[in-house]
DNA sequence: ATGGTGGAAGGTCCA
């Protein structure tokens, strides 16, 4: 303490490798966790961000797919990953600080389409991993933080319209349903509304839109969950919305707190 | 109701 974390999905981290050195280099967290690395962990770059200061690089990988991946300045440990749903896919990574906070980072299924898990299986994953989570949170213990890409939007101001979005995978009822379990599971503080209890707030904005700026149809998918002990050091959060107009961006801004 | 864009792999899946 005091310490900055901050969570980001990079949508592949090789082709992003110099929007990732530029991010390290304006905001200094201490440990940047990343999601959708897209690569297998001995292709990934180093020596960039080791020249800035992270030398640590704790990931897991596969080809084309999912990937996490912790990077920091601190020294950190590894711990055991978490196979969620046990397929084996790139989806939590974990470390510990010198201090003894753990540091879990997590890519939770998208769910595809369809939010109807007997029909959509990859809904029906989704559902399973973030009950998964939910019974992994209850057996957690000693100052911890969850961050990542859990892609599902809690709240009526975590979307651009609660109306609209019921419907859709990210803010459905039954997925909102399970986060709040897996939150409560935990007993988690969603740093990020502890901070800023009031308005709209996104963290994804879709590629597909013609001027993601304009419409400003966002979503707040990215979190950072602290354990009850450490919830009270939180001091600031913010989401780095400016990242999402930087040049041939991810579709995600990175989210960053602060502790101390 | 549909398609819109982007990444990686590789002739298509995933988001």
């Amino acid at each position: 303490m005091p310490l900055t974390v901050a969570t980001w999905n990079i949508n592949s981290l090789r082709l992003r490798e110099a929007l990732v050195a530029r991010f390290l280099a304006e905001a200094r967290p201490d440990v940047l966790c990343l999601q959708e690395t897209k690569s297998p962990v001995d292709k990934l770059p180093t020596e960039r961000f080791a020249a800035l200061g992270y030398g640590r690089l704790i990931a897991r990988g596969e080809k084309g797919y999912n990937g996490v991946a912790i990077l920091s300045r601190l020294r950190l440990e590894p711990l055991q990953p978490i196979d969620f749903c046990g397929r084996g896919d790139a989806r939590h990574v974990a470390a510990i600080t010198e201090d003894g906070l753990a540091i879990h980072n997590l890519y939770v299924p998208a769910g595809g389409d369809t939010p109807d898990p007997a029909r959509n299986p990859k809904f029906a994953h989704k559902l399973a991993f973030v009950d998964e989570l939910a019974d992994w949170s209850r057996g957690v213990s000693g100052p911890t933080l969850v961050l990542g890409d859990l892609n599902i939007a809690p709240g009526e101001d975590d979307v651009w319209s609660h109306k609209h979005m019921l419907k859709v995978v990210s803010h459905t009822p039954v997925e909102v349903e399970a986060f709040g379990k897996a939150q409560a599971a935990g007993r988690w503080t969603d740093v990020t509304r502890a901070l800023m209890p009031q308005g709209k707030l996104y963290s994804w904005w879709s590629y597909r839109a013609r001027d993601w700026e304009a419409s400003d149809r966002g979503l707040r998918l990215d979190h950072i969950w602290a354990s009850p002990d450490l919830a009270p050091k939180a001091r600031t959060v913010r989401i780095a919305r400016a990242v999402r107009g930087w040049p041939q961006p991810s579709d995600h801004a990175p989210v960053i707190a602060t502790f101390g």
